[in-house]
RNA sequence: CGGGGUGUAGCGCAGCUUGGCAGCGCGCUUCGUUCGGGACGAAGAGGCCGCCGGUUCAAAUCCGGCCACCCCGACCA
């Protein structure tokens, strides 16, 4: 179905990945964005080590329990076997809580907001290429408060100012947000919120996460301050995370037997330039719009390889680029060019993208502006096909055995308290599990005691 | 860990039942013709048939053992 060929191959370790340039360069304009908007949230980067003491971990009990199955441990380093056996990072809310404890002294400290990226290990029992890889990259978040509030309004500006307005802005996914019912909840969380989107299959697949730690770290790592009323106080710490595994959920919320379709705003390539033949004045003028397009901030490149035409724009479409503009000498002589848009051919596959609704002779004159408009009616016309898509597969239902039909094919969504935690097990026992809690107009959950909370509920990666 | 499957050229595979020169498609190299939707012709390069052992005049093929990987389930961003 996909051009796995571009994405990545099978590592030297098990369930590790090669990400091959050009699927890294989307991982990086992902990075990019994200990382604008952790900044603009007031967080800065930092570095940690890769390896993590093990009785670091064992001073949060849920903690522990939660990650010690998947942990890769290093026993031996500089030919001897460690006094103390070093974990490679799963996630670092230990090792930013333990700094925290030193860095933090009075409520004048407060907030800290830290952010690194990094890669983690987690030695999954069956890894899924993109989804669930045994390392993988990440930025995680970590933040410390003077007051619950503070520290769950973070959490929530995290989660809907960084990564839902991303996903759905830059990825063109619609993204349900809610929170985790306590089954799903992070290990070690009081809090966790969640940015869920459906693949082009119906499944569910987790985007990015926050989650309200309450005083659970800080109490594990005695991270305190001298309060304004002059007392000492334990911190309220969040952290929040997003991986690789969005570049897997861009693949399957917009790919198409054709291959990737990559939203304009996220693409590393918007415009690709296809001199038809080698003609000195094809090449000039190709030439020529390569520097216009540039000067007006479109990204663009121009494919001069030697192979046939045929081969170069199959291998664009694979790679997903939006628009795609053929000059040669026949439209030339008349002064236009063919543009070609990507997203058209609504995964039909095979020789659709060649129907005339893709395809359009347009003038030379004024190109990089019809491109310009042309792109963003391009990411608005990714997102709406696949809101489009995902909402006609939600299905309203009032009984367990109707969520369960639903789930089958997409997501249910029902009153949580006609589910309720004996509900979601039995949806568990159907490989159905509770994506989200949320409000009946699809916000944030205020408190897990609102009696008219919505759960969605589908088949996840 | 349970169930199923596969290891033969860079990739995808056939050959194995019934032992007898190592094959096909794609890709790669060179030359020519091509180039508006995955070109064509000619000539080439490329192999520890997963590993170890056994049977045999002879093993990719039969027998024994081992290893690796993939898919489904249990764990999860």
């Amino acid at each position: 179905m996909l051009a796995k060929a571009e994405l990545a191959e099978s590592g030297p370790a098990r369930g590790t990945m090669i990400i091959r340039p050009y699927g890294y360069s989307l991982w990086e304009r992902m990075q990019a964005d994200v990382d604008r908007r952790i900044k603009a949230a007031g967080a800065q980067n930092a570095y940690f080590p890769l390896f993590i003491p093990h009785s670091y971990l064992e001073r949060e009990a849920a903690h522990v329990e939660g990650f010690s199955p998947e942990l890769a441990v290093v026993t031996h380093g500089g030919g001897k076997e460690l006094e103390e056996p070093l974990v490679v990072r799963p996630t670092s809310e230990t090792l930013f809580g333990a700094y925290m404890a030193k860095w933090i002294q009075s409520y004048r400290d407060l907030p800290v907001l830290l952010n690194q990226w990094a890669n983690v290990v987690r030695w999954e029992l069956r890894p899924r290429l993109f989804l669930r890889t045994s390392e993988f990259l990440w930025q995680e978040g970590h933040t410390a408060h003077e007051t619950q509030d503070e520290a769950a309004a973070y959490a929530r500006l995290i989660h809907l100012d960084v990564y839902t307005d991303f996903v759905e802005s830059v990825l063109a996914i619609p993204a349900l947000v809610g929170w985790k019912t306590p089954r799903e909840r992070f290990a070690g969380a009081t809090n966790t919120l969640t940015c869920e989107a459906m693949m082009g299959d119906g499944k569910a697949l987790q985007m990015a996460t926050s989650h309200e730690l309450g005083q659970n770290f800080a109490r594990a790592f005695d991270i305190e301050y001298l309060g304004r009323d002059g007392e000492r106080h334990h911190v309220w710490t969040t952290s929040w995370g997003s991986s690789t595994r969005m570049v897997g959920g861009l693949i399957m919320a917009h790919g198409d037997d054709n291959g990737l379709r990559i939203p304009p705003r996220l693409a590393p390539i918007q415009v690709v330039l296809l001199p038809v033949r080698d003609d000195s004045d094809v090449l000039e003028a190709v030439d020529r719009i390569a520097g216009e397009l540039d000067a007006k901030g479109l990204r663009s490149h121009l494919d001069k390889r030697s192979f046939t035409f045929g081969r170069r724009v199959n291998d664009w479409e694979l790679k997903g680029i939006p628009v795609r503009v053929e000059v040669g000498p026949r439209d030339l002589a008349t002064g236009m060019v063919t543009v070609v848009r990507r997203d058209a051919a609504g995964g039909s596959g095979g020789s659709s993208l060649r129907a005339s609704t893709a395809k359009e002779v347009v003038p030379l004159a004024g190109l990089a502006d019809r491109l310009a408009a042309l792109l963003d009616d391009i990411q608005d016309a990714m997102y709406a096909e696949a809101l489009a898509e995902r909402d006609a597969r939600i299905h309203d239902v009032a009984s367990l055995d109707e969520a369960i039909e639903a789930g089958r094919t997409g997501f249910a969504r029902l009153p949580w308290r006609v589910l309720g935690e004996e509900g979601e097990l039995r949806l568990a026992s159907e490989a159905i599990t509770v994506r989200c809690l949320q409000q009946p107009d699809g916000s944030l959950p205020e408190s897990a005691d609102q009696d008219d909370l919505v759960c969605i509920a589908g088949r996840a990666y």
